[in-house]
This record gives structure tokens, sequence and C-alpha cells, in this order.
RNA sequence: GUGCCUGUAGCUCAGUUGGAUAGAGCAACGCCCUUCUAAGGCGUGGGUCGGGGGUUCGAAUCCCUCCAGACACGCCA
């Protein structure tokens, strides 16, 4: 279905036209004037120069020519030559009747869809989740949401860290405490046990005191490279470990991500693009884009329209080892040879930015991937602190994602339970949901790229830009909803009548904007233009809600025409908080 | 040093791609519950849009310059 403002749009293009102007001036915006008008267009002031004429007479001339049609019920030219309009109550209900009975809501959808693969998430193995890494997953998840609302195909793809010397660590620190394991015995020939030898309690405590130890003792460190060489090799005690390593530790990381309400389609991992290095190293040398510099071996990636040195993409160390662009570019071989995807979008670190340009154009250059497919760099800012700083604990060292959900599902519980009487059980659940949205909306409501500042009691609370202030409103609307069930109606009848009231106008104007809005928002990647619209929503109908009675309503015609409003404000912010990646309770 | 990003109310952030009087929330101060969740609504105060130039009918937005902060700059990931 068309967008709104497309067929407003489509009626002053007729006006311009008719009025012997170019149509092309014709775009219409939204007012940023609310109280004078409703939508506006500033097509006369462009078009002044292309006439020579006075732009309030360009405007005059088009008003004229818009004389009789159905869709305004005013218009008029204002001082340097604004065209002012609002639209007929009929238009907006009409409107938002089609709306409703479209099952996406009036978001259009794409033509052609796209196969998008979405990198992000990025944990490593055998290291617990922490901050670091929720901002990817949120945003990750966000994306592929919207990407799917819009009709792509979207791969999410974790991408694990699982290859490299911390492999190596691990079953080094291993062998050291518990030598007489099979794993380490070398002419050993028979079956490995099927239970692992450590939990993921263990497997997170001797990461970090092997990685100390490797740092202080060269000879330690020594052993574990050996380690990591052996069992890239294919020892088969040493796979059998990473087999165990890796089981116990997805586990782990897939209970984290559910808590999160976070999925992927793919659990890949940077092992898996191992077997695609040498092909491409030797495709790299074989067709001269690759070459030595300093022993080591190298792309170049420089542009003519550079304005600084970009260094070459380094594809092996002068020791001849790989390393992670190495390991990146074949990820993208890799990718493109199983999902023929039209564009890859990297949701990480904006930290990463100079050494993913490096990839993409090493990529880019040695044509692995196709000329049509997309390579893009989403950049995320730093969650920081009240401080400003990076986000830590209170003793400074880096919070657990595990930990910071604790933290906030039970300031959350706290919340609840004090402001009203529920349930034990009802309050956790709910705290849970709620606690999630703070969280999410909190990064989300913010513009990606950019640092943020991660404030817990602002988050949590239930006034203002808040996830839990939206839910609040969603399960206000909800409480109507059942309400009137109870009492017998039926919320699936009736026909959205024209507005009575400003605030129900107004409501419904901002209802009109969804499909706009989301459609936009995916476009430029940005999840906080949904939030900025929900909470521009919820607002409009808690103002509309405060002064509209509706279950007491005599008149049932208007009355279900409310209903029937309400299911569908109900509708749109529970697929928009969908997108964002959390969920409305029934209750709070 | 070079490059990139950021700078908007006391604080946290928007700003529809160059439009009208720069907007929200928090914090402060008033009002509004016998009526669908007051975790709500209405209102008041608060700004040289980092500074200075320029481009034009018109600039927070585009260009130049300076200031401040964050980040990145070949064998880490």
């Amino acid at each position: 279905m068309d967008r709104i403002l497309e067929k407003i749009t489509e009626e002053i293009e007729k006006g311009f036209t008719k009025a012997g102007y170019d149509a092309k001036y014709a775009k219409v915006t939204l007012s940023n004037r609310p109280d004078l008008c409703e939508y506006q267009c500033n097509g006369a002031m462009a078009a002044a120069k292309a006439y020579k004429k006075a732009p309030l007479m360009i405007a005059n001339d088009v008003i004229a020519a818009l004389e009789g049609n159905d869709v305004l019920e005013s218009v008029e030219a204002v001082n340097p030559g604004f065209i002012n309009m609002k639209i007929t109550k009929a238009f907006v209900s009409d409107y938002l009747n089609a709306m409703q009975a479209d099952e996406f809501l009036g978001v259009e959808q794409a033509e052609a869809p796209k196969t998008i693969m979405l990198d992000y998430g990025g944990p490593n193995v055998a290291k617990p989740l922490h901050v670091g890494h929720l901002r990817s997953a949120v945003i990750g998840e966000s994306i592929k949401r919207m990407g799917r609302a819009v009709g792509h195909k979207m791969i999410g793809d974790v991408h694990l860290g699982d290859w490299g010397l911390q492999m190596g660590l691990i079953i080094t620190e291993l062998k050291e405490r518990k030598p007489e394991l099979v794993y380490f015995q070398e002419d050993y020939t028979g079956e490995y046990p099927a239970e692992a030898p450590f939990t993921i309690g263990e497997l997170e405590e001797i990461y970090p005191v092997a990685s100390g130890k490797s740092k202080e003792d060269e000879a330690y460190k020594a052993k574990a490279m050996e380690a990591t060489h052996q069992l890239q090799q294919g020892n088969p005690g040493y796979m059998a470990l990473w087999n165990h390593i890796m089981t116990v530790s997805v586990n782990d990381l897939k209970r984290n991500y559910a808590r999160l309400d976070v999925s992927f389609d793919l659990w890949k991992k940077e092992s898996d693009a191992q077997p695609y290095i040498p092909e491409m190293v030797d495709y790299l040398k074989k067709n001269g884009y690759a070459h030595e510099d300093q022993g080591a071996l190298v792309v170049d990636v420089k542009e003519e329209t550079d304005t600084k040195e970009i260094p070459p993409c380094m594809i092996l160390k002068s020791d001849g080892a790989s390393l992670y662009n190495t390991t990146d570019l074949a990820t993208i071989v890799e990718r493109m040879k199983l999902f023929h995807p039209d564009e890859i979008i990297y949701v990480v670190d904006k930290r990463q930015d100079l050494y993913f340009t490096q990839v993409f154009r090493c990529a880019r250059k040695a044509r692995l991937v196709d000329e049509d497919t997309t390579l893009t760099f989403l950049g995320f800012g730093t969650m920081n602190g009240k401080d400003g700083k990076p986000f830590k604990t209170r003793e400074g060292g880096v919070m657990r994602l595990e930990n910071l959900l604790n933290e906030i599902n039970e300031e959350m519980y706290k919340k609840i339970v004090d402001n009203r009487s529920v349930k034990e059980e009802d309050a956790h659940k709910t705290s849970e949901i709620v606690g999630l949205s703070a969280i999410k909306y909190g990064d989300l409501s913010n513009q990606a790229s950019k640092d943020y500042v991660f404030d817990v009691d602002r988050f949590t609370s239930f006034e203002g830009d808040t996830g839990p202030y939206i839910l609040y409103t969603t399960v206000r609307i909800k409480s109507i909803l059942n309400r009137f069930k109870e009492e017998g109606g039926d919320i699936e009848v009736g026909t959205i009548l024209g507005a009575v009231s400003d605030s129900e106008k107004a409501l419904m104007l901002s209802l009109s904007q969804y499909g706009a809005v989301i459609n936009n928002a995916f476009d430029e990647k940005a999840p906080h233009k949904i939030c900025a619209y929900i909470y521009e929503l919820a607002n409009a109908f808690n103002r509309f809600y405060h002064e509209t009675k509706i279950l007491s309503e005599e008149n049932k015609e208007q009355q279900s025409s409310w209903i029937r409003m309400l299911v569908l404000t109900r509708d749109v912010l529970e697929h928009s908080v969908q997108m964002l990646g959390f969920s409305a309770p029934e209750k709070m």
C-alpha cells in the first residue's frame, strides 16, 4: 500500500502541474510547525529561482489549482512561500482502515528481496560475554528483525572467535593441571570420553590464568603456541578437547543470548574459514594482488582519493602464519560460496573502521566478492558509565553480561513490587521482560555510531523516553481491550471513523506514519528512529487516552471505532518493539 | 604527527537530509485521580546550537579556519 506522504504528494503534484509548474517541486513533508498545519510543502521557494517568480505567488497558483480535491481539508500559503495543509478526517481514517487490513500494517515490502548476512555477536569461545558484547548483539538483532519486517532474507551469523592462541592456552593449562587425561596420551587409540573434563565455570577460570601465565613465562607461551600448532595440525587428543571446549562454551553462550532474546541462524566460527585460506592465498599471489613486503604477504589497498595513508592489508605474517585479516577474508570467500549474499553487514565496534576498510578494499580489489555484493561496516560506539568513561563494575573490572542482566532484573523487580501488588512469580517474569526492554531501548534509542552513557537508573525508569514507558503504554491498551472483551465486546469488528478531537486526530496522524518510519529506519539501519517514533506515538496515545473514555461510550459505532484504533495502536507498538528485540507483557 | 568521529538547555539525547519561533526526557516548580493502570496527563522556567569567518532569500545542518574531547594508525583480535 502507498504511504500516506506519497498519496498527499501526488495530490500536490497535480496542483503544481495544473498551475504550470514542474511536479518535482511538489514534495510534501511532515509539518515542523504542528501548531500551523499537519503537512507542508516547501517547493514553491525552490521553484522561485527556476521560474523567476515570487515564491508566494507560486504557492498561491498551486493552491488555486488544488481547488476541489478531497484530500485536503485546508491549504494556505504563508509568508516566504510555505504551503501549509491539513488533511481531511476521512482521508486519515480511510488510510488507517486500509493499514489495519494490510498484514504488514503499511510497511512496504522489498520488491526484490535481498539475501543479507549479518555478522554480529562476535563472542569468543571459553570467555564469558561481557558488556562489550552487548551492543553488537542488541543492534545486530534489531537490524536483523527490521530487515525481515521489510521482506529481506536476513541471515544472522554469530561468527565465533574460536581460533588461534586462546585454544592453545586452554589446552596447555589443562595439561598442566591434569596431565593424566587421555587426551594428552600420545599413543592413545581408543574412543575419547563423551563427557567434557571441565565445566563452563572451570573453563572461564582457566583461560585468564593461562593468559596471565603466558605473558610472564616465555616457556609457557611457547608451549601454548606449540599446542595451538598441534591443534591446527589435527592432533586427535587436542581435537577431542577442542570439541569439548566448543560444546560446553557454545551451550553457555546460547543460554546467555537467549536471555537477551538474541538468536543466530548460523553458529559459524573462525575455524570454519580456515580451509579456504591456502587456496585464497594462492589465488592472491598468482593473480598478482598480493606481494611481499618486509617479509610479510600484503595487498595494497591505497586509493587515489585517500586523504591519508591506508596501510596495506596483511595476508600472512612474516613467519608465514595467518591472522585476523586472513580469517575475515576467507570468511568472505566462504560466505560468497555458501550463501551468495547481496550484502554483508558487520556490526562491530567502530574502532575497527580502518581495519575493515582494508579488508573490504582487499576483498573488492581481489574480486573475492561479486561486484554487486555490498560490504557494509556498521560501527557502534562505546558503552560508557555515568562518568563518561568505558563502563566498568564498581570494582573497576569488566562487567559480565550475566551480572548486568541480573542487576537490572533486580532493580526492575524492586520497582514492580513497590508500585503494584502482584504475585511473586508474575513479578519475576515481568521484571525480566521489562528489564530487557530497559537495556535494549536504552541502547537502541541512541544513534548506534555514537558513544553513549549507560545509566541504569534512567533506563529502568517508567518515566520519559524509556523502554518501560513504552511497555506501560502498551499494557494500558491491552488492559482496556481485555475489559472490553470481558464485557462481551468483539475487538475484531468495526471501522475507524473520522477523528472527533484534536488528540484523536494527532494519534491517527502518528499511526499513519508507521510504514514510512519503518522503511526509512531500515534503509538507514537506524533503530533509534523506531524508538523516537514509538515514543511519540505513545505520547499521542496517552494524551488521547487521558481525555477519552472508551468503555463507557454510549455510541456503539464510535466505541468500536476507538476499539479498532486501540487494536491498531497496540499492533503498531508491538510490531515496533518486536523489531527492537523485546516484547510487552500482558500486565505490569 | 596524520586521519576519522564528536561538541545542541544543569544532565542524557533528538533534530524529518538547507526552511518558519531549535525540540524531547530527566532534574526544579506549579496544577489534574468517586470515572478504562496517576508507572499517567496539563503547564512554567531554562539555549551566543564549541568560537570565528563564508556560501544564499534562509544554516544546528553545506564550505573554510581555530578550540576542546574520544578513537584509529603493518606483522594483536
